[in-house]
Order: structure tokens, then C-alpha cells, then sequence
RNA sequence: GCCGACGUAGCUCAACGGUAGAGCAGCUGAUUUGUAAUCAGCAGGUUGGGGGUUCGAUUCCCUUCGUCGGCUCCA
């Protein structure tokens, strides 16, 4: 019976029974190297599915996201493959593609090693050369049961247990080695070209801490050796950027044993800081924001009312005075609440927007620290929004701009997601499904893609999350807008109506860069340690040939100085080269190079650091450009 | 906190059961230099802390602190 298909692109055909789409894809061109998967009906298939009636076919190769993924997943069965080869007596966990690469969870009866890796690596080779194809078989769930129990895998047992009653519950087999998998995977394991090990970590099995460690292998697979290659010499230039090597080099903060997760900044990034926070005072003024300070450390009583002290108790720093239990602060919001509460207000007074950079202690786990990134005290630059009822919409959305506003000038990218209801939560589900609603509206009004990012809200209330990446493509919280029912209620928060009565307000939290840190470490590694002109400690430096030209260089840095810029002046005894090597290393926007020249016409050799040797030109012009490229923050 | 790895001079790294060595940086001197490293000399470390094994430990073991990669958590 000849069988009728659908290719994507609308072109019809008729094949023989027992086509498979491999066959198929010969036909249709000659070329089938990276050729991964196919897409039936839009459903992720393997490519020895024979053709069925009216099924829309699309070919699925390793340069789609979705081939990339079924190409590694499938290299990460090679990795069980090997493993279960090498070490019968290990238990699978789960071994997904994930971005760039995959990675396989085990039991293993004893630890193993990283020193261990490149046999599993080599036994992993050996497979591929045997080229043994990988065949799918859909099971009964008693089947499953009886395949994983007679295999000692009680984790997949687990897995099975799981599975909603109407899935397809499907094995997929590669020689001896079966595996609990809904697929699709290559036709055969020689299709995985390259491949390479990357790492060894601990892995909570369903990454829940209650739960046994397992050991997680990491690695990744690609078309070629060559495309492998040019991933791993991308990952070792990404190192290159990382704000903690460059926040030495740089000067521009520094991280002791004394104070494991308390960073020092230096003055190089004070500098920086100070330029961040300018800037975020401007567009807070101009955006209708008042500012506070609140203090460090506040009374027990007023953590156990705003209810920090039952939900955020094992993150939180404590002390005594006088006999009294204080909590240094991990949050802003109750010292922002009193702010509020020390006044009565109008409802013609709401919105108030009313922020604080507030510096906040949180105990995070040791294991947690990371750089700047993830410390254990940080400057949130945060703002809590007090309003009416019908002000949520307007206000979400305003905040949501200014955040577009912020991260455009820096050049950056970002994800944003949803948190709903987690579980350890405060209020009524209508109350959160409420407000998760109303924030959901305003993404879909503003037309922003989001993720939902189911439990992660706050114990408070639910939240609109922005996610930077760090140079090696780890993403971090950022900026997040945060709606709260709660607090006002906490504080008994209210506000004099049109009709004369008393109101309760609603509350956002929310920052923008996030934590001041984190923001600064993500800036660092965005820009490799390059500030742009306005960030940049030094703009730039002046370097005078010899010494005849040193009083003329004191002179150049004088007026620039004046001028407002942050010059320096490299009057060492050496060559020019040198110091322009020295100023390039600094990562200098201008080096100003004066000789004999220079002095006798009244100019500077401008030098940038990315284009290299731009010319002699008059101070004043060199002044006026600078002074341009600083106010428009160019990047 | 958990799993694994690591910790030698400011930085990058070497060595080794017999009390540590290089390059860069630093300091001193010479050199007056034109767009990414001038030359020479000097100085610099109780090998993260504590304990143990040993005639002897930086090297082996234990412990502790810290760091790194993950997990968990989160700005």
C-alpha cells in the first residue's frame, strides 16, 4: 500500500510501504551528515519511523536547538552505555541534553573520580566504533517494571512509578545496554562524532537535598572534532573574562579568608559603583522615586511582624544589645514599611515610590558563594511601591520599562520569568492567584517573552524575574518586580480613601540592577573588564616620550582633570611602548601620547584602546568628543 | 549545607619524604626612549591554619578554614 507525505515545505509525495523517513531524506538530498532527527506531525521522532499516512515530515539536523539536544542526549546514553559497562553495579539516574552539552546522574557503589573519566571516556569511544544501532521499544508499564527491576534500577523504578497512567512508556536499546527514555535518539551510536567528559559534581537525585547524593557526570558532543574544539577554546577565552581573575587584575575589588562571601571593593571599583549608583539615582528622580536610608540592624519584634522571622529565620544574621534580640537586615521591605507607616496618607499621595540602596546580610550556604555574584552581604538597590488596588497594572508595566531602559544602556540581554506560589507561602491561593495574574497580564500586554517558573515566587508574593548571563553563559537574577498583599497587612499599611475610610495599599517590591555586586560582576564579564568611557576608572592616561615633555603632559592632565575626566599620568622612566602596553592591560579608553611633537604644536597623539592609533588632534576636540561619548554612554 | 577537586612568593606555575625554584609584578641602578614588554642587579615564601606518622613533611594521614566546579538556595 503506497503511503502518502507531507514534506514541510508543502511538497507532496507517495512512498512504498515500509519507507522510513531515512529513506526518505536520502532521496530528498544527497548530503545526510548531521541529519539528527525528524519532525512527524511536529513531534520529535527517530529516523528509521517508517512513513504513515498524511504525516508532515521535517527534518531536524545538529544546528536546530531541538537536534543539538536529541545529538547529546543520545551521547549521554553512550555515557550509561560506558558506565554501566565499566562499573555493572551503578545505578542510572536521569541523563539529559541540556544547553551546550549533557550530563548522566549515578550511583555509584564507590565514588568515583575525575582521574576515572577518561577511561569512561575511552570505553565511550569504543562504543561509537562498534557503531551499535539504537532501537526503541514501547513497553507496558509491567514490562518497564520488569526490565529495571531485573536490572537492580531503582532509581528508573522510581521514574516509572511516576509516569501519568496514560503514557507511552518507551525503552530505547543500544546492545545490551536498555534504557527508560521517551526519545527520540540517533539511528546508531558511530553518529556521535565528538564528544568530550567536561566535568564531575554532586547531584541531589530530583534535586531535592532530603534525597542521596548522586555522582553527576557532564559533557558534550558535537558534529566534528573541529566544531568540539572551537567550543572548548570558547570556554577557555570565556574564562578569561571572569570578574573574579579580572576584579584583581584590575583593582577593582578583592575577597578574603576573613570574610568568606563579604567582598572589599577597591577604589578602581568605587569608582564604578559610585558612576552605577549616579546613574540610578538620575532615572529614579526623573522616574518619581523619593529615596531612604534605613538601619543596618532592627529589633527582633518588628522580623517576627513583617514574618522574616519564620520564614527567612536560617538566612538571617542575629546579635544582642542590651539584653534584646536584634537581626542584622536581609531584606529592606520592614524598615520601608515603618517609613510608610510614619505618616497618614491620601489616596491622591499613592503611588509613593520610595527606594533605598540598602546594604543586607543574608546567611547563604558556604557552598553557595560565588565571586560577587553570590555573596552573604550586598546593596539592593530597592524601592517599595505603595498603591491603590487599581494602580498594580500601571505600575508593573512602568517599572518593567525602566528596566528595559537600564539594561539596553549597558548592552544587555535578557530572560525574564514568572515565580508563582511556592511552597512555604504566606496568604489565601485566590489572593496569589490574583496577583500572578495581573502579572502575567502585563507581560502578555507588553508582549515579553516569559517562563514560568512554577514555586519560586517569594513567601510574600509572586514575581516578574530578569536573568543576566555571566561569560560562561551561567544565568543569574537580576532585576525582579515583586507584588505583596502581605506586608501592608503585616503593618496594618493604610491610606484615606475618596470616601473618607481607611484603605489597605498594595506593595511592590522590586530593584533593577538586583544586588549592586552581582550587577557589577555581570557588567565586568559583559564587558571583559573594558568599561565603556563613563564607567571606566581611568578614561585616560597621559604618556609623555621622554622627559622633556613631562611638564606639558602635567599640563594635559591637569585640564582634563579639570574638565572632570579621571587621567592619569605615566611619567615612568621607560619607553612609549611600554606604557601603552601597561595602559592597554588596564584596559585605558585613551592613551594621550605627548612628545616633542605635541608640545610644540599644543596637541596629543590620541590613542583608543580597541582602534589603536587615532592621529594627533587639539585637547579641546579630544575634551568635546569624550565628554560626548561619557554623557551618551556608549558602549 | 551536600558531593568532588584544589590551596607553594602579589600573580601564573615548577619541585620533592632530606628545611623550595622560574617568569611576570616589586625595589635599586643604568638607559631619555614615538604607539603592546630596554638592560643589569636586589629582594621576596614558617608551602592556608592546627594536629599526627617519621630521624626528618611542603610532600603521607587526620582535622579545620578557604577557593573552584556542581547540587540545593537565591539578588
Amino acid at each position: 500500500m503506497p503511503i502518502k507525505i507531507v514534506l514541510e515545505n508543502g511538497e507532496e509525495g507517495v512512498y512504498p510501504d515500509g519507507t522510513t523517513c531515512m529513506d526518505l531524506y536520502r532521496e530528498k538530498t544527497a548530503d545526510n551528515k548531521d541529519l539528527i532527527a525528524v519532525l512527524v506531525n511536529g513531534k520529535e521522532c527517530d529516523l528509521n519511523l517508517p512513513l504513515a499516512e498524511r504525516n508532515v515530515i521535517s527534518f531536524v539536523d545538529f544546528d536546530s536547538p531541538k537536534g543539538a539536544a536529541i545529538y547529546r542526549h543520545s551521547a549521554g546514553h553512550i555515557l550509561a552505555h560506558a558506565v554501566k559497562r565499566l562499573y555493572p553495579t551503578a545505578k542510572m539516574g536521569i541523563g539529559p541534553a541540556i544547553e551546550n552539552g549533557f550530563y548522566y546522574d549515578f550511583e555509584f557503589e564507590e565514588p568515583i573520580s575525575a582521574d576515572d573519566l577518561p577511561a569512561i571516556e575511552a570505553e565511550m569511544k569504543k562504543i561509537i566504533r562498534e557503531r551499535k544501532p539504537i532501537r526503541r521499544h514501547e513497553v507496558s508499564r509491567e514490562e518497564a517494571k520488569g526490565i529495571f527491576r531485573a536490572q537492580n534500577e531503582t532509581y528508573k523504578l522510581e521514574l516509572i512509578a511516576d509516569l501519568p497512567e496514560d503514557t507511552v512508556i518507551s525503552c530505547y536499546e543500544q546492545d545490551d545496554f536498555c534504557d527508560l527514555c521517551a526519545g527520540p535518539h540517533l539511528n546508531h551510536t558511530g553518529m556521535v562524532k565528538a564528544f568530550k567528559l567536561t566535568g564531575l559534581a554532586g547531584a541531589y537525585w530530583r534535586g531535592d537535598e532530603r534525597n542521596t547524593m548522586l555522582q553527576r557526570i557532564y559533557g558534550t558532543a558535537f558534529p566534528s572534532s573541529e566544531r568540539l574544539e572551537q567550543y572548548l577554546t570558547l570556554i577557555e577565552e570565556a574564562k578569561k573574562r571572569d570578574h573574579r581573575k579580572l576584579g584583581r587584575d584590575l583593582e577593582l575589588f578583592s575577597l578574603h579568608d576573613e570574610g568568606p562571601g563579604f567582598p572589599f571593593l577597591h577604589n578602581n571599583g568605587m569608582i564604578i559603583w559610585q558612576e552605577l549608583a549616579d546613574f540610578w539615582r538620575r532615572e529614579h528622580r526623573l522616574s518619581g522615586y523619593e529615596e531612604i536610608k534605613t538601619p543596618l540592624i532592627l529589633n527582633r519584634h518588628l522580623w517576627e511582624q513583617s514574618g522574616h522571622w519564620d520564614h527567612y529565620h536560617d538566612n538571617m544574621y542575629f546579635t544582642k544589645i542590651d539584653d534584646q534580640d536584634f537581626i542584622v537586615k536581609p531584606m529592606n521591605c520592614p524598615g520601608a514599611m515603618l517609613v510608610y507607616g510614619s505618616k497618614m496618607h491620601s489616596y491622591r499621595d499613592l503611588p509613593r515610590r520610595i527606594a533605598e540602596m540598602g546594604i543586607v546580610h543574608r546567611h547563604e550556604l558556604s557552598g553557595a558563594l560565588h565571586g560577587l555574584m553570590r555573596v552573604r552581604t550586598f546593596t539592593q538597590d530597592d524601592a517599595h511601591i505603595f498603591m491603590l488596588p487599581g494602580q498594580i497594572e500601571a505600575e508593573v508595566a512602568g517599572i518593567i520599562g525602566l528596566m528595559d531602559h537600564f539594561y539596553r544602556i549597558f548592552g544587555f540581554d535578557y530572560r525574564v520569568e514568572l515565580s508563582t506560589r511556592p511552597e512555604k507561602a504566606m496568604g489565601s491561593l485566590e489572593m496569589w492567584e490574583k496577583a500572578t495574574g495581573i502579572l502575567e497580564q502585563v507581560l502578555q500586554d507588553k508582549e515579553i517573552n516569559f517562563k514560568i517558573n512554577e514555586g519560586d515566587g517569594a513567601f510574600y508574593g509572586p514575581k516578574i524575574d530578569f536573568h543576566l548571563e555571566d561569560c560562561l553563559g551561567r544565568s543569574w537574577q537580576c532585576g525582579t518586580i515583586q507584588l505583596d498583599f502581605q506586608m501592608p497587612e503585616k503593618f496594618d499599611l493604610t491610606f484615606i480613601g475618596e470616601d473618607g475610610a481607611k484603605h489597605r495599599p498594595v506593595v511592590i517590591h522590586r530593584v533593577v540592577y538586583g544586588s549592586m555586586e552581582r550587577f557589577f560582576a555581570l557588567l565586568i564579564e559583559h564587558y571583559g573588564g573594558a568599561f565603556p568611557a563613563w564607567l571606566a576608572p581611568v578614561q585616560s592616561t597621559v604618556i609623555p616620550v621622554t622627559e622633556r615633555s613631562h611638564d606639558y603632559a602635567r599640563q594635559v592632565q591637569l585640564r582634563l582633570k579639570e574638565e572632570g575626566f579621571r587621567v592619569n599620568l605615566d611619567s615612568r622612566n621607560e619607553k612609549v611602548g611600554y606604557k601603552i602596553r601597561e595602559a592597554q592591560l588596564k584596559k585605558i579608553p585613551y592613551m594621550l601620547v605627548v612628545g616633542d611633537r605635541e608640545v610644540e604644536n599644543g596637541e596629543v597623539a590620541i590613542r583608543h584602546r580597541d582602534k589603536g592609533d587615532l592621529g594627533s588632534g587639539s585637547i579641546n576636540s579630544f575634551i568635546t568628543d569624550l565628554k560626548k561619548e561619557i554623557a551618551e554612554k556608549t558602549i
